[in-house]
DNA sequence: GGGAACATGTAACACGTTACATGATTGT
DNA sequence: ACAATCATGTAACGTGTTACATGTTCCC
């Protein structure tokens, strides 16, 4: 039950049209939690109805037209409980985790590739990351919200450094085994 | 699409029931992909209608019986070529992160309050995988089986320690704060 | 006037979650 | 006989994924 908030959040920042969302899910709010168009649309129609967000008045039709939309004060409320809100963190849910315990039951066949294709993505999306730090949050520009938002990056760029020296570890014990089991 | 395989997993390891299952998704492969009874008997429902899986012959009717599943061969060949298969990793969706980018726009009230909640709660499961490692994987035992479970424990260790680092680092940017904004 | 890019949307399905229903076995 | 526990299952719903449909604007 997030994405609605991802959302609001998204409209606090900037006012914007679905497609504009779904750019701004690629690059920003979406590398912590991702959403398609389909989700996005479908969202904003419920975020509307339930008076959390309204659309710009515009005076033309709706299909293949742009529709901006932006947060009422019921939808700030709302955002605003969210985050002081309890939920407990969703247990570890990892295809490469189960890969690898799976390869210890039915061998190891083909998962070195894989680990090392993991390796050169988890390398590209640290050096993105890192190039969004040194560009967004330079050591001068200091306010609260960079500094809170500077805080979830560092989250992401460790991440991304957590699973390069797992996938790391996991080939090396790779190599080591004695013969390719099976 | 990884629940039945991780499924064919865990009865390879051991045939079992679905309740059986259950019990071992909580303890241990549902550690890295985690699944309610109903998930189990859903999957397991197909997986033998698929023929990856048959329900050991039993004289007595179903409901309120215990029934056993086996891995067929044609399960086992599915789940090793699954461990060669080809998945991106996931996006990050991830609440917390999302909740302090929030709060970066509408203010941190009752977050420090979620951060300490969380840092405990990881403390706890990292105490609870170390203790695992150290019942399970001695430095004696070293089987290939071993080895390649152990990585995967690891991941899980080091992933709690990202946790307890990172909302260590949020806390004290939250303390860090000028005043609590808005 | 035709294609590319922009923009919103529908439909169908897969998967996960929650609540509840039903029957069997065991212990008191 | 009753409650507790074991065990399997149904139903309904929410969210995420994939494929496709439709209309608009811009530029050649």
């Amino acid at each position: 039950m997030s994405l609605p908030h991802a959302i609001l959040t998204a409209l606090l920042e900037k006012p914007s049209s679905g497609l504009e969302l779904t750019r701004r899910f690629d690059r920003s709010i979406g590398y912590f939690w991702s959403a398609t168009h389909q989700q996005i649309y479908r969202e904003l129609g419920k975020l509307e109805e339930a008076g959390h967000i309204r659309a710009l008045p515009s005076d033309r039709p709706a299909r293949g037209q742009k529709k901006e939309y932006e947060v009422l004060p019921a939808g700030r409320a709302e955002l605003t409980a969210w985050v002081g809100r309890t939920e407990d963190p969703k247990p570890i849910r990892d295809a490469l985790l189960l890969r690898m315990r799976a390869a210890a039951v039915v061998g190891t066949e083909g998962l070195e590739a894989e680990l090392r294709r993991h390796l050169a993505l988890h390398e590209g999306q640290l050096a993105e990351y890192e190039d969004i730090e040194k560009r967004h949050f330079p050591p001068e520009r200091d306010t609260v919200e960079d500094r809170l938002r500077h805080v979830v990056l560092r989250g992401g760029i460790d991440l991304e450094r957590f699973w390069i020296e797992w996938v790391r570890a996991a080939l090396r014990e790779l190599a080591a085994l004695p013969t390719t089991p099976r």
